[in-house]
RNA sequence: GGGCCUGUAGCUCAGUCAGGUAGAGCAUCCGGCUUUUAACCGGACGGUCGCGGGUUCGAACCCCGUCAGGCCCGCCA
């Protein structure tokens, strides 16, 4: 059974109405690790559908923390805001410079700025969850009910935080961070609390008072998550590893949450993704590749799967060069079984039947819509990978794949043409992937050539002198050339292989020469007789 | 200090919760294919399941211990 099912199967024993809950902190900008968070609970909350319960999916965008620290993309001028919360100042322009106009004019905000795009990224990729803004939670009163518990009951809340996470809070330690008046969160004490004002001394030493009711302040995190599962009512919430750690956040917010008569939701903990070779994905380290970036290069079914076919509890290595094409391989490969007759065999093993069930589920996770997008675009990756390299123009590859021009390519095929040139042309496209002729062949292969390939390759070189440069004509004088000593044409082939392209095995020849120079090419193989001789 | 995850074929992993003859994909090699989608089809190769104990008729799986790698408990998912 797919891990996501198993959820579900958990979910359903609890009850049928559920609401499956993912939350981020947009401080900076998005990458794939995020992508984990939001696709895990989106998978649960499909699964749990799926399997008949009633879910509904949502994000938490935790736009009312503070600013931690001035990121090395953001300017110094961001000093001054370190402790506002993210929903309330201004965004970076392209300088990293806060952009005060807009932020005046039409209230873009720090949060927001981020936020959007990888929104926009979400729906490309099928997830479409309902958003709730915590900055403005806690300012139309959602958490007031919360809150006040909490500021009730602030020496139990501290005795379960201390007991359970081992670790000692300050004297002063009170369950509500008040903003100061000039909009900060930090430095500031607690000096009092009279329902529903809770009072304050800021870094600068002015005393103020701040309406819990209003949101003129938030609760600690440890406090702010169950908080949030009781006002929402969560039944279910996938969490990065930090926060599943004995003593962290889910510990002691499963015991607070009892304060607010709530059951903690169903946790799944989920491992990171890191950067092949690089470790973790970080934003201000610019060690990152970005749900935007990665949607430039692969269709999005590919970084549905990419979640998908991974245990939620085992650590992901990516990076998008040859990572990503044996992921599409695979993808494609999978896509293409067909489980209902495997799944038929009433001999199989136990195990060999997880086995394709969890493929099964993957493949099922990981279409965008209910509308087949894969089936109707025959090519392979590794195949328009080729092609897109060979072809320079998109008709011919139109052309080679057998499409007239009455029978034009759908718009999905299009796009997958589209993002491979751009994934050829970046930075990321794997070495071993591109397409190379070479110009020198490695010796050993030339003394590996027997006398039979020789006397091939002399009759292919007076074939093509006196061919058409075309596919077709290339095509006839390899196979012709090996047939003139009784040979399969795979031994043409092979030889041509290590002479242009210094390996027995290669892509589709003819279509590629059609794209060189023809002197060129005799030129070569010319050479490699001579060197051999 | 407390805790979590991982360790199974050259590589990536499944199988561990519900113990019952060690599994996939990739890679490699061989064969097939009278015009090659780096294709396809068939086959082969390949593992004392990190290590040591224990429970059991039977352990990759359960229990105890141990080694190695990664990580968390200072809200970076």
């Amino acid at each position: 059974m797919h891990w996501a099912d198993v959820v579900a199967l958990n979910l359903s024993r609890r009850g049928t109405k559920h609401i499956v809950s993912t939350g981020i902190t947009p401080s900076g900008e998005f990458h794939i690790g995020h992508l984990r968070e939001i696709l895990t609970g989106d998978m649960i909350a499909r699964a749990a559908s799926e399997s008949g319960l009633d879910v509904e999916f949502i994000f938490i965008v935790d736009d009312a923390d503070p600013l931690r620290r001035v990121y090395p993309f953001l300017d110094d001028e961001y000093a001054k805001f370190i402790g506002h919360q993210i929903g309330d100042i201004p965004a970076p322009n392209a300088d990293g410079k806060p952009d005060y106009q807009s932020y005046e004019d039409n209230g873009w905000n720090y949060a927001d700025h981020f936020l959007n795009p990888f929104l926009e990224a979400l729906a490309t990729i099928g997830v479409k969850p309902r958003i709730v803004k915590n900055l403005a939670s806690y300012k139309s009163g959602k958490f007031t009910e919360c809150a006040k518990i909490a500021c009730d009951n602030s020496e139990e809340i501290k005795e379960i935080i201390e007991r359970v996470s081992g670790r000692e809070l300050p004297t002063n330690w009170f369950p509500w961070s008040p903003l100061d008046s000039n909009g900060s969160l930090e430095g500031v004490s607690v000096t009092g609390y009279e329902f529903p004002l809770v009072h304050y001394t800021d870094k600068d030493g002015n005393n103020g008072s701040s309406d819990l009711t209003k949101g003129e302040g938030k609760l600690p995190w440890r406090i702010d998550w169950p908080a949030k599962w009781s006002w929402i009512g969560v039944t279910c919430e996938a969490f990065g590893k930090d926060h599943g750690a004995s003593g962290g956040s889910y510990d002691t917010g499963k015991e607070i949450s009892q304060l607010f008569g709530y059951d903690a939701p169903q946790p799944l903990v989920y491992e990171w993704i890191s950067l092949k070779g690089k470790g973790a994905m970080s934003s201000s380290s610019g060690n990152t590749i970005g749900p935007m970036e990665a949607l430039q290069l692969v269709p999005p079914e590919i970084l549905r799967y990419l979640i998908a076919q991974s245990k939620p509890n085992k650590a992901i290595e990516f990076d998008a060069g040859m990572s990503l094409v044996n992921l599409a391989d695979d993808y494609e490969r999978n896509s293409s079984r067909d489980f209902v007759s495997e799944l038929s065999d009433e001999t199989l093993s136990r195990r060999r039947r997880v086995q394709i069930e969890d493929a099964q589920g993957a493949i099922k996770l990981s279409t965008i819509d209910n509308a087949d997008r894969t089936n109707n675009s025959s090519v392979s990756f590794r195949h328009l990978a080729l092609l897109a390299q060979t072809k320079s123009e998109d008709q011919l590859v139109w052309d080679s794949l057998g499409l007239t021009k009455n029978d034009q390519p759908s718009d999905l095929l299009r796009d997958r043409l589209q993002k491979m040139r751009t994934w050829i042309s970046s930075e990321h496209f794997p070495d071993e992937m591109k397409i190379v002729m070479i110009e020198h062949i490695p010796k050993n292969l030339l003394s590996e050539l027997s006398s039979d390939e020789i006397q091939v390759l002399k009759r292919l070189i007076e074939l093509l002198e006196n061919c058409e440069w075309t596919s077709e004509s290339i095509s006839n004088s390899i196979v012709e050339s090996a047939k003139s000593i009784d040979k399969s044409p795979r031994l043409a082939y092979n030889v041509s292989y290590v002479c242009l392209m210094g390996s027995k095995k290669g892509p589709r020849l003819a279509p590629i020469l059609t794209e060189l120079p023809k002197i060129n090419i005799i030129n070569q193989l010319r050479r490699c007789i001579d060197s051999f001789q």
